[in-house]
DNA sequence: GCGATATCTAGTCAGGGTCAAGTTCGGGTT
DNA sequence: AACCCGAACTTGACCCTGACTAGATATCGC
């Protein structure tokens, strides 16, 4: 990159900042995330992050945005393309993998400001991927806001479980079949 | 207790500081905890703590294993007394919103040390109890290990959904119900 | 009694979050 | 073209925390 010695001006640092959040919490988890070196990993000042973002939970609260969003559209695609809910299931577990980062902030709303209306607004868009199918696919075997929850549950549960190293030895293949596997077990209620 | 300024010897400091932290993750989460304030609640020194637990992490170190030992109890003494694999999920998920402090330590392994000899043993009792009973039941709807670990990923993601407050809205009564009425969603395979 | 040892205190250091003030730059005004 | 205003970023400081160390104190075995 510039081997000026560098523009004062960054020219996309909230992007660049979000970006070196995500690799570092990758690497550490999110609570030890540190401001500090998330700045010098996008090689601007310590001060700068405050700059854009006010303070620690400010730069959380816009990953956790991100990832609602990111959550809410690839649960949409997979409905979309596949026409089944089971897939929206799937769909979550794949994307809790391979964006664990933006995962694991999102479900831990003490680290951000979870009433942060850009939060607010992705949220109920990508939940309404979850609870909004099966009420249209009135033959589904899980049907309801109690089969909605179940559902969530299990998938949510299984993905949990699997970030935090819980499944490596029951479940030894890959995870994506095997979260497909799992939920052959929701069944119509009786 | 004694009323005289302090004794120099504390008696049971381990346990205080265990259970100061207990308090403190259940205002803070398990991320915030700081051992200077542990120490604080606990009237004791800021270097107290690491006489006995070394650091942070063998601090929660010790508190994942003491949540290993309750939960496990916990499940094979649901299991006796109801001889139901199902309430073995309720109590899991009871466990986990009665004793939410050891819970979040619990599954959080990058903040303490998982392979520990006491947290493992512990977690291997506890986890016989989630593998092990649905063998015995070969008429049960659920069995195998891929069952044994749909019916935990339920309980486990409607225990930390619940926690994060993401079923509020969506489940308005009481959430051990709410629990045993999701896993009527659980059925034999197809 | 008396030392040995576990227990706890107090001081120190580096690292991090946040705040206030200063510095540099781009773009619009006249 | 000169000016300048505000946004972007830097710098320095303060306080809190985790970890380490040396020293003080109480309890227990003998």
């Amino acid at each position: 990159m510039a081997q000026s010695p560098r523009p004062y001006h960054h020219g996309d640092l909230p992007r660049a900042l979000i970006a070196a959040a995500l690799e570092l919490i990758d690497e550490v988890g999110p609570a030890a995330l540190s401001l500090r070196e998330v700045a010098r990993r996008a090689g601007v000042s310590h001060g700068a992050p405050a700059h854009h973002f006010g303070d620690k939970a400010g730069l959380l609260t816009a990953v956790a945005a991100q990832g609602y969003e990111l959550l809410g559209a690839a649960l949409a695609d997979a409905f979309e393309s596949t026409g089944e809910f089971r897939e929206v299931g799937v769909a979550y577990v794949r994307f809790a993998l391979s964006h664990r980062a933006h995962f694991e902030v999102m479900f831990r709303p003490e680290l951000y400001r979870d009433d942060d209306p850009a939060v607010v607004a992705a949220r109920v868009r990508s939940s309404a991927m979850l609870y909004g199918p099966p009420a249209d696919l009135s033959g589904d075997a899980v049907t309801g806001v109690d089969g909605a929850v179940a559902a969530w549950s299990l998938v949510h549960g299984f993905a949990t479980l699997w970030l935090s190293g819980n499944l490596e030895r029951a479940v030894p293949g890959d995870p994506e079949d095997a979260a497909r596997a799992i939920t052959g077990f929701l069944s119509i209620r009786r």
